[in-house]
DNA sequence: AACTCCAATCGTAATAATTACTATTTAAGA
DNA sequence: TCTTAAATAGTAATTATTACGATTGGAGTT
């Protein structure tokens, strides 16, 4: 859970970027983004969708993935997370990188300078310009980790 | 395309492999693997399917799915090109990298002892264990880069 | 080489995430 | 308040991937 304070000013800076843009600031969008920008689990679509239900009963599925692709388009928020079944979304937009546990799929972020300042090998700026890293480390958490030794233990050689 | 010697020393080795751990050396397994090993541009199944049926006119989807899916357990093949709608593969194993086109979906290699050898920060560590590294420069490729430069030319100011 | 057996395959159906459609509603400007 | 085009809700369609059940064939045995 993010600090209300930060949450409230993400929102009002997507209304500034709607009246910019020309676009709508709906009940809709504004509960989408509070919901994501107040989390820091890096929730799929269907988790969002859960959650704004309980304060917008009526919001469809539509709206749910329509929203995020205006948001992810408009740099409001991020998708995270590859190769997996489902996409996961990000409102924090300070420049970061990933931890993903392969055994739950929790994410979680991680900040690193000297990742952001790597300099571009020779061989790819000869395929092309960079315009953005992106950096997944993957592992199991700890959380996993512990409930795989007790999982053991129980199998293990005690009487 | 990658040199017919290297392909053939990777299907022999998956030959060996499949005696390992007792399951069966298909012609469709083969097939599929000497596909993909013998590709430098991490095809997608469905690229796969259609290149392998011109040599096995009767192979399936699921063949196709469960065989790639035996590949990445075995370690022979891996899974690239995060949250896009389809999956990739690539069977080339040494420790690498990839520059990724967001215009054209190109995937193309590159190597990086500095990224390979990055030292995992404090705060991961204390998430839970590191056990790989996926990193995915974002650009815009060579060749889209001229397509957008022709394009432009063609609605800008000349008569 | 013929025999056996179970894993693997094929063709197709099912699943699940995401996107599209259309009648209805609503944000926002006059 | 009135107007209007954009956005939404409910539902259908699409698409990648996985599952199923009948049939085939790899590989070990005789
Ligand atoms: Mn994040
Ligand atoms: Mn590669
Ligand atoms: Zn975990
Ligand atoms: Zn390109």
């Amino acid at each position: 859970m993010r600090p209300k304070q930060q949450v409230e000013k993400r929102v009002a800076d997507f209304l500034e970027i709607c009246r910019r843009q020309g676009v709508k600031a709906t009940h809709q969008r504004t509960e989408i983004l509070r919901e994501l920008a107040g989390s820091e689990e890096h929730p799929d679509a269907e988790t969002i969708l859960t959650r704004v239900r309980q304060r917008v009963p009526t919001i469809s599925v539509d709206t749910i993935y329509r929203t995020l692709r205006l948001l992810e388009d408009s740099g409001v928020i991020a998708r995270v997370g590859s190769m997996r079944d489902r996409a996961r979304f990000d409102a924090n937009t300070d420049r970061h990188h990933h931890f993903v546990c392969t055994e739950c799929e929790m994410i979680g972020d991680f900040y690193s300078d000297a990742m952001d300042q790597f300099p571009v090998p020779q061989e790819v700026s000869e395929m092309g310009s960079v315009e953005g890293v992106y950096v997944e480390l993957r592992g199991i958490c700890r959380k996993c980790k512990q409930k795989a030794m007790k999982t053991e233990g129980r199998t293990g050689e005690k009487p």
